[in-house]
DNA sequence: GAATCGACCTTTGTGTGCAATTTTCCCGGT
DNA sequence: ACCGGGAAAATTGCACACAAAGGTCGATTC
C-alpha cells in the first residue's frame, strides 16, 4: 500500500526515504539496527540502487550511520552528542520564536491548538506521543517561512527522537504538553523574551530531566566505550 | 593539499563530493549551472552512479538543486532565502561565540591568529579571500565539538558563499577582517556579551551592506522571474 | 581442546545497459 | 517571419551484473 500512495509525488527513492525515515522515527527500526540494502529493496519492491539513494540521504541527514564496506545502521548517538543537539536545538528554536512572537495568524492559532489537543488526546500511545510532541516544534518552524531554519529543526528534531529512545526514561514527555500551550500563549500574546525562556526551559527539561539517569546496561557500555575511544582501543 | 587528505580515506564517491563542492565555491562552477552526471564522470573517471551519490549529497547540503528529470543544476537562493540563511547562520553561531567565549586554549587562539593573518595576506585574491572569510567561521564553529553545530554552520558558511557570489557586490568582504580580529579579541577575554554582538554585527553587515544593492541586469532577471514563477509562466 | 587459517557466503562498491522523459531543432504551415 | 509539431538526440531513472570486502564457520594443527 505504500508503494501505491507514496510514489506520486515523484522518485521512488524519495518514497523509500519516507518509508525508511518513518519506521525509524516509529521506533519501528531502533538505533543500532542494521539495515541491509537488499532486504529493504526486495521488501520495498525496489532494486538497491533507490534504497542507497536513500540511506545516503538519511545519512546526510544523521539518521542513519553509514560505515565504508559495513553497511548502513540507525543511527546510535552517544549521550554527549544528545546534549550537544538539544543545545544546538535550543540555538535554533529561540530564533523561531523570536520569529514567530506575535506575529501568529489566527489560521495558525488554530492550528497549533487543534495540534496540542492531538497531543493531550494521545497521552498514552507511547510512540505517537512522541512524534507529536516532536511535531509541534516542526509546526512553528514550519510557520517561520525560512527555509533553512525548517530544514534543520525538522532534523534535530527527528534525531532527538531517536536521543530519547536510547535514553529517555518511559514517561519523559508527559509535562511536554501543558509547556507547549503555555509556549503559544505567549507566543500569540507577543512576550518575547518570555516565550524564549520558557522555549528555553522546555528544552532545558528535556535534557536534564528525561536524559541524564537510567543506569542500565545500556549506559555501562556507552562509558566503557567512551573510554575505550579515548585510548584508541575497539 | 586538501584534495590529497580528503581523496584517500575511502569511497571515491567522497572525492567527488569534494571535488564539485571545491569547484562549486571557488565560483569554478557557477549558480544556476547544469551539472550533468555523464560530463562531471567522464571528467573524473568515475562512472555516473559515484556522480549520482555525490549530487545527492551536495543536494542535501542545499548545494545544488535536484529537479526530478531534469537533472542537477549549482544551487541558485533567491535572495529572501539569503536573507533568511543569514538569521538562521546568526542564530547558530551565536551559540558558537557563547561556547568559546573565555575557553579558548592557547592553541586554538595561535590557530585563529594565523588564519586571520593569512586573511589579512591575502586581501586581494578575491576568490580565496572569500573563502578564507568563510573558513574563519567554520573553524570557530570546530571547535565546539558539537557535531551537529558544525555540520551546520558548515553548510551555511558553503552556501553564503553561493550568496555573495550571486548578489555580492565586488569590495564586500574587506573590512571583514578586522572585525574577525576583534571577535578573537573578546572571545579571549571572555566578553562573552561583546563578543555575541560583535558576531551579531558583522554578520548583519554583511546581509546589509553586500546584500542588497546592485541594479544590473542580473537582478532584473531575478525580478522578474520572481513574478514568472507567482503566475506558473517559465 | 583451543587457536588459527582458509574457503564459502553474505553484503557492499561500482560500472553499464536499457527504458523513459526531456530538450533540441528541424520542418512545414499560416 | 513566426509559430506549432514531431522526430532525433541528449539526459536522467532504474535495475542488474560483476568485483571486492567482511564475516562466518569449519577444518586443521599445535
Amino acid at each position: 500500500m505504500a508503494s501505491k500512495v507514496g510514489d506520486s509525488g515523484r522518485g521512488r527513492s524519495q518514497a523509500v526515504h519516507r518509508a525508511l525515515k518513518r519506521a525509524i522515527l516509529d521506533q519501528a527500526l531502533s538505533p543500532g539496527a542494521k539495515l541491509p540494502e537488499d532486504s529493504i529493496g526486495e521488501r520495498l519492491g525496489v532494486s538497491r540502487t533507490l534504497v542507497r539513494e536513500a540511506l545516503v540521504r538519511l545519512s546526510e541527514e544523521g539518521l542513519v550511520d553509514l560505515r565504508p564496506n559495513k553497511g548502513a545502521t540507525v543511527a546510535r548517538p552517544t549521550l554527549e552528542e544528545g546534549r550537544n543537539l538539544f543545545l544546538t536545538r535550543m540555538a535554533l528554536e529561540r530564533l523561531v520564536v523570536e520569529t514567530l512572537s506575535g506575529k501568529l495568524t489566527r489560521e495558525q492559532i488554530d492550528v497549533l491548538s487543534a495540534h496540542i489537543a492531538a497531543e493531550e488526546a494521545s497521552k498514552q500511545e507511547h510512540a505517537t506521543s512522541i512524534r507529536l510532541a516532536g511535531e509541534f516544534h516542526t509546526l512553528l518552524a514550519q510557520m517561520t517561512n525560512n527555509a533553512s531554519l525548517i530544514r534543520y529543526v525538522n532534523e534535530l528534531v527527528a534525531r532527538s527522537s531517536l536521543i530519547l529512545a536510547l535514553y529517555g526514561r518511559p514517561h519523559s514527555s508527559e509535562c511536554a504538553v501543558s509547556e507547549h500551550q503555555e509556549i503559544l500563549d505567549d507566543l500569540v500574546a507577543g512576550k518575547t523574551d518570555q516565550a524564549v525562556k520558557l522555549m528555553a526551559h522546555h528544552l532545558d527539561s528535556i535534557t536534564t530531566r528525561a536524559l541524564l539517569p537510567k543506569e542500565e546496561d545500556r549506559n555501562i557500555k556507552d562509558v566503557l566505550s567512551a573510554y575505550a575511544a579515548a585510548e584508541g582501543l575497539a
